[in-house]
RNA sequence: GGCCCCGUCGUCUAGCGGUCAGGAUCCAUGGUUUUCAUCCAUGUCACAGGAGUUCAAUUCUCCUCGGGGUCACCA
């Protein structure tokens, strides 16, 4: 069964390049019928909260993504590591380094003054004297200071690091006992019966201390895939000053958790020339063998286009529910159809949406200036007065082509062009001229709100 | 700087030795629309550079250049 899971630490909001790590191993794992599983990586005290936490957790139930299982908090777990320390140390695979941060920043500055790697020199590894009073020692694992170590990647072909070139005894367990990442990572994705770790390719260059811990360990080793980063506009990884970065800022902004998905689905991903992809479709489809190798640039133009998408293909009983979260209620409104769908063709955001309906909804507070010179011109009135008479005198349009035949009578009886009418009829009814068509307009509002309207109008401009 | 990764239209990408280098988006133009938007059609735009290998390289190899990532008692 395959198993694969996010980790984010939470340090903040859900940001949109983790979104699409995530997205990807959820997908594979739905592909094989295997688990997605979420462990909160909290093990940083300092840095951490609650709070981001829960926002990470509101974020993926926004997106409907799921975990198969409980949610692993490695802060409640400092039990099992400290096992798995002791394990370490008493098997002689790790030891205890009484070496000071003092004497480690010196070290570091001697090696970077003679232009050498910074690394530790392992001058506790077979210590066995007294050690030094006062010095709490974290614990460093020995790790191999020869040979090669290949990641068999998935995405990237096997990656080969020689020992000497990238590792030293690195610190398993701080001083005060709290054991560090690459520990850690390594101990939770075995317990968890992680076996495909899809994650950014940031981590590829510490994978290789995973596979030292794994080795210690007498773990198996899972497959890996390391995505490529997700660039801001000046080729540099995502970060949070990039703008919109934060995956609820996009519900906030009226982007469907669909059009989302589908768009961070493309990006380092794809399947031959298809763009629109249903969840059932990426479910199907996706598979960590075809993400790119090279890094993608983040632009929401895209986006856009897909959003617009996605909002053109809902249902109107989605649209009407997905309209709540903008303070826009269809629900009993009898031309809620007739609205939509007129509506749903011009919006790219939900946003937007909702500020067109309230557009149709709410008669007009004032008239655009430049509008008004250009329409409430010449016998503009006249006109306007004989459609308000003709739909006072009609009984009950109620749907567009009544409003409409309306219109084509005043037109052949005044002898006038269709845009005679149509352009002061729109200003009066929407306060500017450009908009929905006018019979849907005045079908949703009704007969004696477009009379009213008409009349308001008339007032207002003579 | 060491190590590692990457390099096709502005952007997202297809391509897996022989293609007029395809699609999408963006942009422009035209059509539809009483308007705007939608929609439809058309158009502009790319293999980083140089050596090899080969009858043939965007595709394979090497070098150069360029970009990125990472080098913690952070994750």
């Amino acid at each position: 069964m395959v198993v694969t899971r996010f980790a984010p630490s939470p340090t903040g909001y859900l940001h949109i390049g983790g979104l699409r790590t995530a997205l990807f191993s959820y997908l594979w794992a739905k592909k094989n019928g295997g688990k997605f599983l979420l462990r909160i990586e909290d093990t940083d005290k300092a840095r951490n909260s609650e709070e981001a936490a829960q926002a990470i957790l509101d974020a993926f139930e926004w997106l409907g993504l799921k975990s198969d299982g409980e949610i692993i908090y490695q802060s409640k777990r400092d039990d099992i590591y400290a096992k798995y320390i002791k394990q370490l140390l008493d098997d002689g695979k790790a030891y205890k380094c009484y070496m000071s941060k003092e004497e480690l920043t010196e070290l570091r500055e001697t090696q970077m003054a003679n232009k050498q790697r910074t690394m530790y020199d392992g001058r506790y590894r077979d210590f066995e004297g007294t050690p030094p009073q006062g010095v709490e020692p974290v614990i460093r694992i020995k790790a191999p200071m020869s040979g090669e170590i290949i990641v068999r990647d998935g995405v990237k072909g096997d990656v080969k690091f020689q020992a000497e070139d990238i590792l030293d005894d690195f610190v398993i367990a701080r001083a005060d006992g709290s054991p560090t990442y690459n520990l850690v990572v390594a101990i939770d994705d075995y317990l968890m019966g992680v076996n495909e770790v899809i994650r950014g390719d940031d981590h590829l260059s510490n994978t290789p201390k995973q596979i030292i811990i794994y080795e210690a360990l007498g773990f198996d080793m899972p497959s890996f895939y390391h995505v490529p980063m997700i660039h801001n506009s000046g080729g540099k990884k995502l970060s949070k000053r990039d703008g919109a970065t934060d995956v609820m800022a996009y519900k906030e902004m009226g982007y469907t958790p669909a059009a989302l998905l589908n768009f961070l689905v493309r990006l380092g991903w794809s399947h031959g020339d298809q763009e629109i992809f249903s969840m059932d479709e990426m479910k199907t489809l996706f598979n960590p063998q075809d993400i790119n190798k090279s890094a993608s640039i983040y632009n929401t133009e895209k986006l856009d286009w897909l959003n617009s998408h996605y909002i053109k293909n809902s249902s109107n009983d989605e649209l009407t529910n997905l309209l709540t979260d903008f303070g826009i209620l269809l629900t009993s409104h009898d031309k809620k159809e007739i609205l939509l769908d007129a509506l749903k063709e011009r919006a790219k955001t939900l946003k937007e949406l909702a500020t067109l309906v309230l557009e149709v909804t709410s008669a007009p507070t004032s008239y655009d200036e430049k509008a008004v010179k250009k329409a409430f011109k010449g016998d503009a009135f006249e006109v306007l007065n004989a459609f308000g008479a003709k739909v006072s005198a009609s009984d009950a349009p109620k749907l567009p082509l009544d409003y409409h035949a309306l219109m084509e009578s005043v037109v052949s009886e005044m002898e006038i062009g269709f845009g005679k009418i149509g352009q002061p009829l729109r200003l009066a009814l929407l306060g500017k001229l450009s908009g929905p068509g006018l019979d849907v307009v005045m079908s949703v509002i009704g007969k004696e709100e477009t009379m009213l309207r008409i009349e308001k109008a008339i007032l207002a401009n003579s």
